[in-house]
DNA sequence: TCCTCAACGACATTTATTCTCATTTAAAGT
DNA sequence: ACTTTAAATGAGAATAAATGTCGTTGAGGA
């Protein structure tokens, strides 16, 4: 039941935020816009305003749900944070999302950073692709 | 001089195209927003439109003479493409940028393209780092 | 120098997102 | 269950980045 797992992130489980998870956890792209699931809750029939499809998701992503990123699509996307770090593979000609884990990519990415004298605190790798 | 750049590169060699050249090439930061040109510009008592700069770095880049980037800041930075493909961190404290090349990534990159079935296009990582 | 079309400047428009504020609602207390 | 209250919401205005429109200007070939 999505009121517990919103209580337990320190967030009243209110109606709009119990909606807005049951979509990003039953939609079949895993990577949704704002705009995305403001659409879907009005298929829904729900009386959600945009702005606080924004406020959600940012609260969200505050306490660790989902995480934001930022394609060169210009505008952000959302997923729902499954715990296992990967990065992203973008198609350009259909624009699907693969997701990908690389160890190696790690390392050498914390090593770069402590070269140059840094604590790699996070980081925004996309790989934009074309088929075969 | 600017000028013969601009015409190597397929562009009449107008005023603002100069302009905006030279304070690409000057400038103490190597990436500037189109704020960041359009604010140098009228410093330095030039006429020219915040339209016209976004349209004359849009064209920069589609010559192949700036590249622009999408950091997490929420706006488009560019830099002269200095012809060396680099990619880059970024001090979450102090905003600074510092370019970097590893050969190993970029390798993995394009294997783990393939192994997916895609041909790898471009690519986009950045690192956030604190100071240590 | 003249002519022409690309480029420009000013400003309207679009898109993504945030803000404001009056109203509603979750949930803690009675 | 009912009241209370601070937090959350909805509606729409506001903002920021970027692009479009259109009448005017100017670069560079004739």
């Amino acid at each position: 039941m999505e009121a517990q797992d919103l209580k337990k992130a320190g967030l009243k489980a209110t109606l709009p935020r119990i909606r807005i998870l049951q979509i990003l956890e039953n939609s079949k792209q895993r990577h949704m816009s704002a705009e995305d699931v403001y659409k879907t809750l009005l298929d829904h029939g729900e009386e959600v305003g945009l702005a606080t499809v924004y406020r959600v998701l940012t609260q969200f992503e505050s306490a660790g749900l989902v995480m934001r990123h930022n394609f060169d699509s210009g505008h952000s996307v959302f997923e729902l944070d499954s715990g296992v770090h990967h990065d992203h593979m973008v198609c350009l000609k259909t624009g699907k999302v693969v997701e990908f884990q690389n160890e190696e990519i790690e390392k050498l990415q914390k090593a770069i950073a402590e070269k140059h004298g840094y604590d790699l605190v996070e980081h925004s790798l996309v790989l934009y692709v074309k088929p075969k």
